[in-house]
DNA sequence: TTGATGAAGTTTTTT
DNA sequence: ACTTCATCAA
């Protein structure tokens, strides 16, 4: 334990002016505004290091951190554990909101009756079933309802806490900030909530407007901004400097901290969408291949409907064997434990010598018993492994040496049987979750067959992220990238409210760290089915691209 | 069956 | 802004 006064940011950080006088705020609640790259989330390392180091958070009190993204919390919570240590980092909660709300179910469940009462074994999904089965839709609203109406379970909440963190706070929604309100306003728990109102992008789903001030009001939080950005190189600091002018003009960056001439920006127009499809693939090959940007580091932005407008670019990258992942198309299966299951399974079965799956395989099936049983096991599966290979060899004299890869995976399966794959995630006692995931994974292998006919080939590129991605403004939220090509700088696809609008330009322009390109096509097809015939002209936000103009790198191209 | 008309969707996460 | 879908009249 230190003195409030000897306290100073863990792993010799400086932070600026008021990120520094946030981490060390003692008794009021917090309303922090931010800009990308500002470093919030090491903000909040530091002043949860603080909290805990000096004592602030007095032991066995907790700081609660609640996020929208699972991804989110896990990070916020891993970057605790490196600022603070394990020991101290342990009396760190990390929740989403939904997590948060079903937490207060579980343990307080008795206190809805009537309609809204719940069984035990209760369970999440699409419908609603009496006593049974709730939807994600009502994670929140019971929550409060159980927080409304037991002052019991509001001491517990209120007893654990002294401090809460509230992450990406811009995209707080009406029930959350309800949820919020029912569970710590009026006490003296300190709340600190950061986020970016230029980057409320999440309007139309419901994020409520002017939620820093409201909060400022409720909990007669102290308003600050932190100026600087750290993630992006000078040009393109300057450029939405340009944007943040109009969006916000109380947080533009002062001039001393946008001098230089790094970074890239160019703004280019097409006569078609296959012209620029080619043209984006050869390029990105080329920042590949002569500046050896890593596949991750490389992002192509679209505002919506991804599958229309990237379509053509992810067929020419495909032509060029560029490895890219739509992210729109499926969620993060590679870390749902079924599909490592049989993922591992397969690798040791065609791979040469897999001892990793090997040892993650062996771990996942042998229960924890004496080691005769154990031995006992491993004998079995080995014996098993041989069966399966020599199916396999068989396959191999037809000249078909990966046909039979699913046939193999349903014997593995049926083989450890259901009671063993239920208990690889409390998500799978939903049989029908599990069998979504074996499904996906089928589907994804497939998938990657079709790139590459060898199976051990495509097997390492399941788990592997070396890859371009591809997504919407929306999906990027949170991430950054060395190169950031938005695609379709165009009005038809720029419908509905301007000013939403002009936040996620916003958004996917802040995601760059070194360069941007922004295209426009004048001509973009039709989707397949649609009869009409006549060509689609397309016009430039005229408007989003004369942002770039004036930082444009290589004046020839526009 | 065809055409006209109008409404709805497009951008998301969550145990 | 533009596509898709439902509905109704001819």
């Amino acid at each position: 334990m230190i003195a409030v006064d000897a306290w100073l940011p863990s792993d010799g950080l400086t932070l600026e002016p008021n990120a520094l006088r946030a981490a060390k705020e003692q008794a009021r609640c917090l309303a922090l505004t931010a800009g990308p790259g500002a470093g919030k989330t090491e903000m909040l390392a530091q002043r949860a290091d603080f909290l805990l180091r000096t004592g602030t958070c007095r032991y066995p009190k907790r700081i609660l951190a609640i996020s929208f993204k699972v991804d989110a919390s896990k990070n916020l919570k891993e970057r605790i554990q490196q600022r603070c240590g394990q020991e101290l980092a342990s009396r760190f909660d990390s929740y989403t909101f939904h997590a948060f709300a079903k937490r207060i179910i579980d343990r307080f469940r008795v206190v809805l009756t009537g309609n809204d009462a719940l069984d035990l074994d209760y369970s999440i999904g699409e419908r609603k079933v009496t006593k049974r089965q709730i939807t994600f839709h009502d994670l929140v609203p019971l929550a409060i309802q159980i927080l409304k109406a037991s002052t019991v379970a509001r001491n517990a909440i209120r007893q654990t806490y002294s401090d809460v963190f509230l992450d990406e706070f811009q995209d707080c929604t009406d029930q959350q900030y309800e949820l919020v309100k029912v569970a710590f306003q009026g006490t003296s728990i300190r709340l600190t909530a950061v986020g970016d109102t230029k980057q409320k992008i999440m309007g139309w789903a419901g994020a409520l407007d002017g939620i820093f001030q409201t909060f400022a009001r409720d909990f007669s939080a102290v308003p600050l901004n932190m100026y600087r950005n750290f993630r992006s190189k000078p040009r393109l600091l300057r450029m939405q400097n340009e944007i943040i002018r109009v969006l916000d003009p109380a947080s533009v960056m002062p001039d001393h901290q946008l001098a230089g001439e790094e970074g890239e920006v160019f703004a280019w127009q097409f006569e078609n969408a296959q012209g620029e499809a080619e043209y984006l693939a050869d390029l990105i090959a080329g920042w590949i291949r002569n500046e050896q940007v890593p596949l991750s580091e490389i992002a192509v932005l679209v505002s919506k409907q991804l599958d229309l407008y990237a379509n053509h670019l992810m067929v020419a990258l495909e032509v060029r064997g560029i490895p890219y992942r739509n992210e729109q198309e499926m969620q993060d299966i590679t870390v749902e434990p079924a599909a490592r299951l049989v993922v591992d399974y397969l690798s040791c079965l065609y791979g040469q010598r897999e001892p990793k799956a090997w040892i993650r395989l062996m771990n996942q099936l042998i229960p924890f018993a004496d080691d005769e049983v154990q031995s006992s096991v491993r004998q079995n599966f080995q014996s098993f492994f041989k069966e399966q290979r020599k199916i396999i060899a068989m396959a191999e004299l037809l000249d078909e040496p990966f046909s039979g890869w699913w046939d193999s995976v349903c014997r593995f399966l049926k083989k450890i049987g259901m009671e063993t794959l239920v208990a690889l995630s409390p998500d799978y006692e939903s049989h029908a979750r599990l069998g979504e995931v074996v499904g996906d994974t089928k589907a994804r292998i497939e998938e990657l067959l079709e790139l590459t006919p060898d199976l051990p080939q495509a097997l390492t590129r399941f788990s592997d992220d070396q890859a371009v991605r591809i997504l919407t403004i929306h999906k990027s939220k949170g991430l950054e990238f060395d190169s950031t090509i938005i695609l379709a700088v165009e009005n038809e696809i720029l419908f509905g409210d301007q000013d939403s609008n002009l936040c996620a330009f916003f958004v996917g322009v802040s995601r760059a760290k070194r360069r941007l390109v922004l295209t426009y096509a004048k001509q973009r097809d039709r989707p397949l089915n649609y009869a009409k015939r006549w060509d689609v002209i397309r016009t430039p936000q005229q408007e989003y691209l004369q942002y770039a103009a004036q930082f444009i790198t290589d004046l020839t191209h526009i």
